[in-house]
DNA sequence: CCAATTTTGAAACGAACATTTCAGAAAAAT
DNA sequence: ATTTTTCTGAAATGTTCGTTTCAAAATTGG
């Protein structure tokens, strides 16, 4: 048969997603993309579709990514709350690593294509879902083990978690203080404990 | 001398704000701009400039009206929690209106323009540090009252609400649940109290 | 009503946009 | 080595972008 690519997939769309993570899908263009990936134009084309359909295989990469923090600890030998205040010091460590203020690439895709783009709703909110899904199996776990307070249930304490998580990663955007943003995520802890 | 403005300035302004909200800054033309606000092209140029003064101009209108809710907030008869309670109700009560899901517009040009143009910068960091500064005052007067516990400093706690106060506008683009919502303020006025 | 000045409308600007085209280079299978 | 298929590179597609131009219409003050 005939000739196969000569790239590695994940790899080119891990340089889209930097891109898009960075500029925004509107403040990408084509170009920047060419760029970044080092592939011509019609590779592009042929091997992803449309700059949109890369624009989703670099969100699903971003969110895969995302998701095996919830699976990593997992495993982990710690009680529900301490778990819970490990995935705000992964975000931490995040906002600490991310010098050009890039932020969380979901929530930069909700604030600029979410009410835009119907396509890419779903996607979004399937994905809200799962974040405060994750969350719930923590407290429930939390409440078992008696590290969590029992008198509220799961999914609402997951929304409070999922809220205040989601802000945390807006206000990593304006300050990379590790003291206040540590600040912030013990009342977090504090109150679910 | 000569001729006048035959429109209202705050009022295209205001035209602008809407679109510069809904769809971004990249995701805005020139041509939506002059369908929103009725004038001509180059009437646009004339009395605003650029498109980035267009948007600017839009941002300080819109920064400019939310920094009413804290002027209006402060003339109440209530202690300092139920004033952050109040913000909070607020801002519940904007995620309830917003059936378009344009979210708050100053988090949207954050998460957009924020790591992409330094001018924005000065203006988004100078509106951030001034939510901080209303909601310490809040909390200073919390604490005077007794209505907020004083085992941590009035800018830590601050921090803290503004946090989870971006959190809760990003929340309400994914869901418009009253109870769910009104859950989590409820967590995060236990935490301060 | 006239002169001064600005707004207005429509057209035009070059640049950048996403996408397509297509001939030739490259690699696999026979 | 030849055939087959795909990838690759560069150029070109038509569209839309933000912005400018300019003459005509409009409105003010004298």
């Amino acid at each position: 048969m005939a000739r196969q690519e000569a790239f590695n997939r994940e790899e080119v769309i891990g340089k889209a997603k930097e891109v898009f993570w960075s500029k925004g899908y509107n403040g990408t263009s084509m170009q920047d993309l060419v760029d970044a990936m080092d592939l011509n134009r019609s590779s592009i084309y042929n091997s992803f579709g449309s700059k949109m359909d890369l624009y989703r295989l670099a969100l699903d990469q971003y969110r895969s990514e995302s998701g095996q923090l919830f699976d990593e600890i997992e495993e982990k030998p710690k009680n529900g709350l301490e778990k819970i205040g490990l995935i705000f010091l992964y975000s931490l460590e995040s906002i600490h690593k991310d010098s050009e203020d890039k932020g969380c690439m979901l929530i930069n895709c909700s604030t600029e294509m979410g009410n835009q783009c119907n396509d890419l709703n779903g996607f979004l909110e399937s994905n809200y879902q799962n974040v405060v899904k994750r969350f719930e199996e923590l407290v429930v776990k939390g409440q078992q083990d008696g590290s969590i307070r029992s008198d509220e249930d799961p999914g609402s304490l997951a929304n409070y978690i999922t809220s205040t998580f989601h802000g945390f990663r807006i206000t990593g955007l304006h300050t990379k203080d590790q003291k206040a943003l540590k600040g912030i995520i013990q009342n977090v802890l504090k109150t679910i404990a």
